[in-house]
DNA sequence: CGGTACGTTGTGGTC
DNA sequence: GACCACAGCGTACCG
């Protein structure tokens, strides 16, 4: 548990790790979390311009407004060079909860799963979730005189999800593989690499949402 | 040009539109910025809890620290009950500026460009960037005798940037086309899949960082 | 607007 | 720790 705070300077931040970035001088809000996590914001846009995973031993020589700071964590650092402080808040007993999601892939794949029938044809005798294959888990698999691969998306199916698709057909080996794709919306590409391929496009909805939550 | 605030307090959040999440009651950060974008943060994690991209339209009916706030976009709303209100403060001429980042992926295509005998034998009369094909354009691509495709990574090379790789190969139709996937570092399940499929990894690093930034 | 890929992707799960 | 895939991915860029 660390002390958590939102602080809004005038400064300059340079971050040295994975790669190397500088950012400012100018004004952003700097972000402690719990967990030890660091986020330094800037006006616009969702994700923080500079940022550090949970854990950071953080160092601070800030005296009269101005100073420097530092969060380490591995091979990583995150220098502030701080000239003033506008404000900075305490963020106590900051909740951890977790966002209640619904239209998740999981909730397609499930659907899917139960109603297995209305989706593919042909005679199956087992179905599996997240079967494993040399090069990951492939989210449907139907087991019968042939095999059915099946792979879900949650949005629009691009190209890539094809090749993600493929990727796991090939991984069963020559034989009787069928190769389905399933999302809500396909683009024309994704279409048409599908026929080009011999695949199948199953088309699945998210059931209305009234109820739950 | 938004007004600019961060807000801490206690209550919960929904939202609607690619998906539906609920969140909370409890503590959490809300921010706003300056192109409207708004993100509720909880007290662990990087990424917010709950978002909206830029030119949100907020309509807001707070009475001595208890209300609701509501931010509209396109067909997504986000409704946050507020019961309670720790702090409320104003970002004012918060920087836009972004991050000068180095060892970006840029970096190491352009160093592939640039030596491009270094790293791939034979014959090449042309090279070129970015070079459009029906699935998207390849990092680079040599014309000579044969073909050369290149795809750079700036990170370890998966399985999913061998199919990438795979995949803009065979937009070239079947002629001598070789494929290359460049990185600084390769897995061992994406080194079999290259080998497999007759693609060469190259070994590419970044550049030391010493002058600049 | 759709299509495609990068990103210090972050994060969780499995092995 | 490596590997793999999801995510309301966000964001930029190009058509």
């Amino acid at each position: 548990m660390f002390g958590s705070f939102s602080l809004y300077f005038y400064g300059s931040v340079r971050y040295e790790g994975r790669a190397v970035g500088l950012l400012g001088p100018g004004k952003f809000l700097l972000l402690r979390k719990n967990d030890g996590s660091v986020s330094v914001h800037g006006g616009s846009k969702i994700p923080p311009r500079n940022y550090m995973g949970a854990g950071t031993k953080m160092h601070m020589n800030v005296q009269a407004g101005s100073g420097q700071m530092s969060f380490k964590r591995k091979k990583e650092i995150i220098w502030i060079e701080i000239s003033q402080i506008f404000f900075m808040e305490k963020m106590d007993e900051w909740s951890e909860d977790e966002v209640l999601l619904r239209k998740t892939e999981k909730e397609l794949v499930d659907k899917i799963f139960r109603n297995w029938p209305d989706y593919i044809d042909g005679e199956y005798d087992l179905i599996e979730k997240e079967y494993p294959t040399e090069y990951g888990p492939v989210d449907l698999v139907g087991f019968g005189p042939q095999i059915a691969v099946v792979e879900v998306k949650r949005r629009r199916a691009t190209v890539s999800d094809c090749t993600q698709l493929r990727k796991y057909v090939e991984a069963f080996g020559a034989s009787d593989v069928m190769g389905y794709l399933a999302s809500p919306e396909i683009g024309d590409n994704a279409s048409q690499y599908l026929e080009k391929h011999g695949y199948n496009w199953i088309h699945v909805t998210f059931d209305s949402v009234h109820e739950l939550l």
